[in-house]
DNA sequence: GTGCGCCGACTGGTCTGACCAGTGGACTAG
DNA sequence: CTAGTCCACTGGTCAGACCAGTCGGCGCAC
């Protein structure tokens, strides 16, 4: 990366867009907040100097960022929904940004969320749960002949699985999204590498270790294994000066 | 949860929506790649039968869930964007509707997130970000005797600087995020508590004891104390049936 | 032949004005 | 006081128009 000036591609800011923006901002200051009603359409056509198509546009982006609600007929006007939505939706959708992130905290970020999950589910496991674990390993040794997407495939569900048997949702999830973004940064790279299978067996070795350690209630022990198999596995794709944070993660 | 018949609210559809749908679908059977332009927007009217206000609409919604993106003038018409796309922001979505998340599963989020940050902090962090660090605990303490929405503002800036110190901007995001919407759900509870001051005085007291230990260095220590403090803290607001998942994630 | 500039057929962004099926509050009849 | 009606208003959709921008190709000058 040479820090030559880099520019950036210029383009037209949308009428509608700049009322997303004031609305957005308006939400974040407090000048609105949730459970209050916007001005109805017609109303906010007169308060933004803009035809109403632009508004609607304006409402339709609003509305797919879970900011606001409209119902048909309603005369209070749109909705602005319960909390939640447009702080968390806007700081979300930052996340689904990458290129404002680096990968190792990307990275630690899964570290940190997977080492969460298989602690917490090494205390949270039924035997049947355990005996799905054990499937997915399975799964994942027949994967590594075929392809590495069918390996990658495979630990998803590894990991899927994992996060719901830590009954947590939100980790699920976040993991889920994050994971991918990280592979479509780096996928091609573990793919192609020449020792692409030694790679996949060494991990596939490594979550074995972390079933072990989970049937054995130690879930210390797991999290400390797969947060170091995460770290083997990735940090060679990020700068050496980021990785000490990362190995800062691996132990407690 | 009983298992009562629960009905759905009943919805109309928009031919809006319809239309994201069907984009979205064909995007995930893989009929439409990224990569590939849509058809132009006065195309789209002739295909889906609709006005070109309402194919607009429905562009905004996709264009605002990172699927597609317009250029004005562009021949080929919009633009299916890059991966990312239809899997990645149908997760990211779903995170953003809180209403389906438990208030145990933010509280677990933030207890892993907080104790994770606080942990590489006490590894990373410099004379003065310590002394910045301590300079918070005198704020929080002044607050105290303000009111409880001066504290919170006050613990807040806490946590930004020990996420901050933690270097990885993810963890920072998801932490204000996911602390917003915590607070957002129990805040008045808590202000409103009769023993709010000692809630407060307790919650400080734990604080400064983490400083103790990144101060010493044991970032071991730091987090369990944090977690401890948190659990404290918002676990009284949790149902019991949930209590066990969070304290399964205090110690390790 | 080659390079350059112009032009025109398109694009998306915005506007206007209209119609419809709903909603909910005011009003009225009982 | 209730039950029913009514009406002003809402959001959803439509048709048609204009504009500024984009891009490819045509033709001109060299």
């Amino acid at each position: 990366m040479t820090k030559r000036p880099q520019f950036e591609p210029v383009q037209p800011v949308r009428a509608y867009q700049r009322i997303v923006e004031q609305v957005e901002d308006a939400l974040a200051r407090g000048d609105l907040a949730p459970g209050q009603r916007l001005p109805s359409e017609r109303e906010l056509v007169a308060q933004f100097a803009v035809s109403r198509s632009t508004v609607r546009e304006a409402l339709r982006v609003l509305e797919s960022n879970g900011v606001v609600r409209s119902r048909p007929g309603d005369p209070n006007g749109p909705e602005i929904l319960p909390y939640s939505s447009s702080a968390l939706r806007k700081q979300v959708t930052r996340l689904a940004r990458v290129d404002e992130l680096t990968l190792s905290e990307l990275i630690g970020f899964r570290m940190i969320m997977d080492g969460a999950a298989i602690q917490v589910a090494s205390r949270l496991r039924t035997p049947e749960e355990l005996d799905d674990l054990e499937a997915t390993l399975v799964a994942m040794r027949d994967a590594i002949d075929v392809d590495f997407a069918a390996f990658s495939e495979a630990d998803l569900a590894f990991h899927e699985l994992i996060a719901r048997i830590s009954r947590n949702s939100l980790i699920q999830t976040c993991n889920e999204v994050v994971r991918g973004v990280v592979l479509g940064l780096i996928a091609d790279k573990i793919a192609h590498a020449p020792n692409s299978r030694a790679l996949m067996l060494e991990s596939l070795h490594h979550h074995a270790e972390v079933v072990d350690a989970i049937r054995a209630g130690n879930g210390h022990a797991a999290a400390r294994i797969a947060r170091q198999n995460m770290f083997d596995y990735y940090a060679g794709y990020v700068p050496d000066s980021e990785q000490e944070t990362l190995r800062a993660l691996i132990d407690d």
